[in-house]
RNA sequence: GGGGGUGUAACUCAGCGGUAGAGUAUCUGCCUUUUAAGCAGAGAGUCGACGGUUCAAAUCCGUCCACCCUCACCA
């Protein structure tokens, strides 16, 4: 404590001084005439020109020595070397120069030239102050060795790095890379839908019920209208009300919140992509997350490849198709095609999967698939026909009443998406929503809530519908070979300090 | 929730019963082409919190807190 009185003191004090000498030291204009990557990619035209520019950017390193003094500063394009003479900016401007920290905004007008050791450099005519820092940054240095950057004192201290993001931003430059790889993915999703004739919607993040997922969710109050409502844990049920309502293709990218347990690939609010197109089913769900996850490969990658950690995954079309019965029969050898109750039920005991007294065949099959299968599903992999005991929301496969035109995507063992033709049938529909409201008061606190609303609307008449979701979060951990949820969200949920 | 690990200066870390350490950062002095600038000097710490054992605890023990890993639970 004593030790940052004492830095954050020195601080103050040059504030003081540079006001004492007639210098704002957060003035209100800053007059940038270049960013500094264009600079550094013309160097020749702008050294032979001896233009003056000027720019921008946080003081990140400094070098002085006496009479002259070396610095480096960044702007959001990149980091260029400043050298200032007291010879050239005068007495008074040099006073101003060595009253900078590391951290301080700094204005710099000059012209650019290369050193004696070869780096170019701007020579400063002017220096200004743009914004002084009054709290240290964290220190991190850098050395070339042998063309390869070698870092000194990173800041990897992984709970500042998510608690201050803003110091992790600024010091890492691998993880701002990270959140622009994230935009682009997200711009490159919207444009490939765009492009396919689906509308952008929002629709209530405050919902008076909640429901589209298995979820337990968040529940918050309304003053106004003195009434609780949900936090909504998936898109589902308002993109049906749209689809019901004529909108024959839409889509949403937004923030789902589900009151369940965090660890590395689940944080309490997550982006998801839910998609709803009229007349076209699961087959068609298919084509378009193959189309769209290589879309995004190849206009952000330039590749239909991913490497993540030591595993190529690759997006080559087609993905595998294979249904979850199949899939659970070719790792176990156990068949459980016929949903005889008993025998699956066994079959689970004998391998340690704890049966749940509200557990039918279909739920027990969904465990099964989850042990034997899940985990060695590396390649993009399509596991298709879901049980309807578990997929209260599908549509009933024609000629298997247990089953449903459901899939999930697999990839590198973890789920990706999960996608349905829509139950369109509304007496079908409540059916199985009371069949969950039966198993929620078994105590099944993630099952399903009857929407009369969302039934209304069914019995209004909605078409035949394939809908979609994709975790963007777990896309962009996917694409940027992270793996935990943490590095790809800015601001994680984590415990309040003290 | 179970198991394992980490927490010491602003940052990165060493110390692991006997006066709290290093590098960077900061401050002072020298330095007109440096780049992890250099040289000389200085200041800076409730050793995560609270208890206990001991002549003596950053160090050993216990409880708690935060974070990480892992298993379980969960999309």
């Amino acid at each position: 404590m004593e030790n940052i009185n004492q830095l954050l003191a020195v601080k103050r004090q040059k504030l003081e001084k540079l006001k004492n000498i007639g210098v704002d030291p957060y003035p209100t204009r800053s007059a940038r005439t270049h960013k500094i990557k264009v600079l550094i990619d013309n160097k020749d035209d702008y050294i032979s020109s001896e233009e003056v520019v000027t720019i921008t950017g946080r003081l990140k390193a400094m070098r002085r020595q006496g009479k002259v003094g070396f610095g480096n500063i960044a702007d959001d394009s990149g980091n260029m070397q400043i050298f200032v003479k007291k010879e050239k900016v005068g007495e008074e401007n040099y006073e101003v120069f060595k009253l900078l920290d590391l951290g301080d905004f700094v204005q710099i007008k000059g012209v650019c030239f290369v050193t004696q050791r070869g780096e170019f450099s701007i020579r400063a005519h002017v220096v200004t102050v743009l914004g002084k820092s009054l709290l240290p940054l964290p220190t991190v240095k850098e050395k070339i060795v042998d063309g390869k950057k070698q870092r000194f004192d990173e800041f990897t201290d992984i709970e500042l790095r998510y608690r201050k993001r803003y110091l992790d931003l600024l010091l890492n430059p691998e993880v701002k890379q990270t959140f622009e790889i994230r935009a682009q993915i997200i711009k490159e999703i919207r444009s490939f839908l765009d492009e396919k004739g689906f509308m952008e919607v929002e629709t209530p993040i405050l919902q008076s019920l909640y429901g589209g997922a298995n979820a337990r969710p968040f529940i918050t109050h309304h003053n106004t209208l003195n009434i609780d409502l949900y936090l909504r844990i998936a898109l589902e049920l308002y993109h049906k009300r749209l689809i019901v309502g004529g909108i024959e293709r839409i889509f949403e990218i937004g923030k789902n919140f589900r009151n369940e347990g965090m660890d590395r690939t689940h944080n309490p609010e997550f982006t998801m992509l839910e998609l709803y197109q009229a007349y076209a089913d699961y087959n068609d769900m298919m084509n378009i997350t193959e189309d769209m996850i290589l879309h995004i490969a190849k206009k952000v990658f330039n590749k239909d490849v991913v490497i993540f950690g030591d595993t190529e995954i690759s997006f080559k079309k087609p993905w595998k198709r294979a249904s979850m019965t199949e899939l659970i029969k070719e790792e176990s050898g156990f068949n459980a095609s016929n949903f005889d109750f008993e025998k699956i039920k066994k079959f689970c005991e004998d391998n340690g999967i704890e049966v749940e007294k509200t557990a039918g065949p279909g739920k027990l099959i969904e465990a099964l698939f989850e042990k034997f299968v899940e985990p060695k599903l590396i390649q993009p992999t399509f596991v298709i026909d879901f049980p309807k005991e578990v997929s209260p929301l599908a549509k009933v496969k024609p000629g298997h009443p247990n089953l449903t035109e459901r899939f999930e995507l697999f990839i590198n063992g973890n789920e990706y998406g999960n996608a349905f033709t829509e139950l369109n049938d509304p007496v079908d529909q409540r059916e199985r929503l009371e069949a969950q409201s039966k198993l929620r008061e078994m105590g099944d606190t993630e099952a399903n809530v009857v929407d009369e609303d969302f039934l209304e609307a069914l019995e209004y008449g909605m078409p035949p519908t394939g809908g979609l979701g994709i975790g963007i979060d777990r896309l962009i951990m996917l694409f940027t070979n992270n793996t935990s949820i943490k590095e790809v969200i800015l601001f994680p949920q984590m415990k309040p300090e003290e």
